[in-house]
DNA sequence: GTTGAGCGTT
């Protein structure tokens, strides 16, 4: 195994990068945003979980004091959601106020861009949309 | 203790 491998195993617990990721799927609130404590992965979770091909959506005019659990778990009401990023100034650390929500499937994605656009988010009227690459 | 347009630090 090289080298940099065995690092990932070891800061992972012993477990694969792969069987981690999976793993990660079947324990909430990461990556997959449920509702429940104890869920397994649908099969499109799995393959982005594996690195296969993610869909991802640009949220704007997010508050700034939202994490990025409470946004999954907004999302997750348009479908699988595999990961949440916000954007941090790297200066100040402070937020931006926008991030990317990827789903594990187009129609998912597209649900949040058909549904979430212009939604209420603690207050404010969320932009979404595809994102840019 | 600010801020409201923004398309992403690995």
């Amino acid at each position: 195994m090289a080298a940099s491998a065995e690092a990932g195993v070891r800061a992972r617990g012993g477990r694969t990068p792969l069987l981690q990721s999976i793993f990660e799927l079947t324990t909430s609130p990461f990556p997959v945003f449920s509702s429940r404590l104890l869920r397994l992965p649908n099969p499109a979770e799995v393959m982005a979980a594996a690195g296969g091909p993610r869909y991802s959506v640009y949220v704007g005019n997010i508050p700034y004091q939202a994490t990025e659990d409470e946004l999954g778990h907004f999302f997750s009401q348009a479908g699988s959601v595999v990961n949440v990023r916000l954007v941090y100034d790297r200066e100040t650390g402070r937020p931006k106020g926008f991030g990317f929500c990827e789903f594990a499937d187009e129609n998912s994605a597209q649900q949040a861009i058909n549904s979430l656009n212009g939604s209420d988010f603690n207050g404010r009227a969320l932009r979404v949309n595809w994102a840019n690459k």
